[in-house]
DNA sequence: GAATCAGAGTGACGCAAATCACAGCCGCTC
DNA sequence: GAGCGGCTGTGATTTGCGTCACTCTGATTC
């Protein structure tokens, strides 16, 4: 990947995103690029950060894991997200752990290497306060999720969610364009693969969606926000 | 309070701690001090932030409220804790509610002050990065607990990190010294009344602790951490 | 086309914890 | 001291959902 073409593509990255090009061209050297397959792990919980991550293509999981295996999902990042920005940052242990869901490629920054252009560039800390207001606005809805709604609200909330940020429209309705396992919706739900099974029948029965095999078309947007209690 | 004294104050503050005195100096009159009654909401979950809040003295919970009325606690914060940084800093609507649990002393430095010291101050946004790491972390660790631990572990989590914080030793084991009703503390560990009642007493059938009124002494804290599961 | 295997559907069952419904129990004020 | 209102404790009941134990489906490989 050319120099341009690096630079072209931090400046769609929220961290990076307004900074001139001659600042740009300070950190493009710095990117490290990556290809990674398939379900491998970038880095595990506890870790100690080593560095900064953005995703080019592919989608990575960040997630906690219980002792006993069980996985809850705090986010799916595609092009142009960030992640393991909170350990570069204070220095401290990853908090949950980074795995590719498909073929991915990604850069890296090392940690030293980017402290010290946020140093020489300090109005890239308000940036990334930003980020992380936002991230903290997300775990605090997770929260209040996962402490309020029961399980079927949850779900209808996450494929609405899905829906505006990977939905396509078609005459039938929203397909969601994002192949996820039940498991996989189970993870992000905070539930078991069998009871995603049984609410997303239930919502099919109640005519607000149409499910063929992993792809799901919501028909009722309007009767699945009331299903959400959204 | 003096001058000073408020910036003594300051020093010990998160995001404050370690300003010259010059700085500080000019921090100090921005300070706004305001005296609230017990119960005395500062703001609401999504005003849109006007201030940044620092606590002197009691005791001021920040939380979420569901729909029917049940509450969620995020943070119990004392003595030099900060809040209602997020917005200040992104702009957004706070995430959470902010109300008093006791009588206190709190400071404010509206919005637009404060920007102002960190636009003239970059360094101070480092600091703040810090917080927010923090704070993120704190609430990846209640999904957690949310999201894998059953009602018991988190209740006994709950109190070891209580004897921490608020613990005073004493020849019977360390006494947790906060008062908190049932309801309180069902409000921060996720659960009902009656279920803290319920497990409480359980656990002082197993020998972990005694309950007197609000006062819990613990008497076995290896036991308790493996009740927490910890 | 048979064999294999991961993912998906389904019913039965059990259990943690919420809810409901009362009955004490202090600390108030009048 | 009677009455009152906010906290507690307690049993009975309900329920949401996880778990278990299968079967079924549709790819993939031989």
């Amino acid at each position: 990947m050319s120099e341009a073409e690096k630079r072209e593509y931090l400046k769609r990255t929220p961290v990076f995103r307004g900074l001139s090009d001659e600042e740009l061209d300070e950190i493009v050297p710095l990117l490290i690029e990556r290809k990674l397959r398939g379900n491998t792990v970038v880095f595990h919980e506890g870790d100690t950060a080593s560095a900064f991550y953005l995703v080019k293509t592919g989608r990575v999981k960040i997630y906690k894991v219980s002792p006993d295996g069980r996985e809850q999902v705090l986010a799916i990042l595609s092009d142009g997200q960030i992640f393991g920005d909170v350990p570069t940052f204070d220095g401290g242990p990853y908090p949950a752990t980074a795995e590719t869901m498909d073929d991915t490629k990604i850069f890296l920054i090392p940690r030293e290497d980017l402290l010290g252009v946020v140093r020489r560039h300090p109005e890239i800390a308000i940036k990334v306060i930003a980020v992380l207001g936002q991230r903290l606005r997300q775990a605090l809805e997770l929260v209040r999720d996962l402490s309020f709604k029961q399980v079927p609200h949850r779900l209808a909330g996450l494929l609405l969610k899905l829906a505006d940020e990977y939905g396509e429209e078609t005459e039938k309705g929203t397909l969601i364009n994002l192949s996820l396992s039940r498991q996989e919706l189970a993870d992000i739900v905070g539930t078991s693969r069998e009871t995603v099974t049984r609410e997303l029948k239930k919502m099919e029965r109640n005519q607000l969606l149409r499910i063929d095999r992993r792809y799901i078309t919501i028909t009722d947007r309007e009767g699945l926000k009331r299903w959400a209690r959204l």
